[in-house]
DNA sequence: GTCTATACTTCGATAGAC
DNA sequence: GTCTATCGAAGTATAGAC
């Protein structure tokens, strides 16, 4: 008997997969590790994903959606660009303080492998580009110059690498800037 | 007939493996790399860095020497803590800028080894606490609250994290808020 | 006795085969 | 799913040059 193929099998991969690099580090983790968490074998995870590095591009495409998707949220309630620049940082520095935070996936990939050019490192700068685009589109929208926006951006890096604790140092920072 | 002990034999070596370190990452870099570039046999590298936990430890030692005296030399010429607070950014602005800079070594090191409690990762959280608290010294002498401190060191970690352009906005941005 | 060079061991990784 | 080929890495041991 054919067996059905189990749908969302892919998607458990993947989950399993994003969980282990974004703790542990893509460089640290090994395929076997990701097969034992994901509970399948190893022929389904390289049927889905022929390499590591596939893999890797998939679990920073997961990330930007996931990074998409709770910022599309917390600007769905921000009227004008000063209130969505704030709710912008807002909802960073609270995902900074959720446990189990471990810093920006993307610059941490960039970190992990220092001027690469493969698809995953793609993935992390086309993210890390958009997403300053956003900032630079929300900051001419109100009227600021590129020394605002340069200033945010500050802000927004400062706040992804270092601890916790800056969360609400940050946003208060940032509320200050935008509302003058 | 024997032969005289080379000196500055582990100096050699340690520069090599500084560069490497630096340039590729402590993971992405073999110990067999170290050896070539330092040209010497692998048993003089294992005789002075038992494993290669020391001589990464070994490296971000220096690398923290390094960072001492820069700073020391940018502090020497400048007169009470609002002009060594600039000083102190100012040095660390320019080093962004200089070619082949790859973002700060004790926060790469962190983030390529998550959780790490082994000596490198010792000496590079020492290091970042250490320089924390010189900040914090020099705001309390500067009369500044502990927001300002917050607020500078979220700007010295996103320098550290950003691109260099950003060196300049943070440097002036610095200074604005130390003169005030 | 100190160095280089190299062979070797062990281990874990990616990837593919069955 | 297990088994295996292949590779590279850490670390050790040995042989030989100076």
């Amino acid at each position: 008997m054919a067996r059905t193929p189990v749908p969302g099998t892919r998607d458990t991969i993947l989950t399993a997969a994003a969980g282990l690099f974004y703790r542990y580090g893509v460089r640290a983790v090994g395929m076997a590790q990701v097969v034992e968490v994901a509970g399948c074998g190893k022929n389904l995870l390289y049927r889905h994903f022929p390499s590591k590095a596939d893999l890797a591009a998939a679990y920073l495409t997961l990330a930007r959606r996931e990074r998409e998707q709770a910022t599309a949220a917390a600007l769905r309630w921000a009227n004008g660009p000063a209130e969505q620049l704030v709710a912008l940082v807002a909802e960073i520095a609270e995902s900074t303080r959720r446990p189990g935070y471990r810093g920006c996936a993307f610059r941490n990939y960039l970190t992990e492998f220092p001027g690469a050019t493969d698809e995953p490192a793609r993935v992390a700068r086309g993210y890390l580009a958009d997403s300053r685009a956003v900032v630079d589109r929300l900051v001419a929208e109100l009227g600021g110059d590129a020394l605002l926006a340069d200033r945010i951006w500050l802000i927004v890096d400062g706040l992804h690498s270092g601890p916790p604790e800056q969360a609400r140092v940050a946003l208060d920072w940032i509320t200050e800037l935008v509302r003058r």
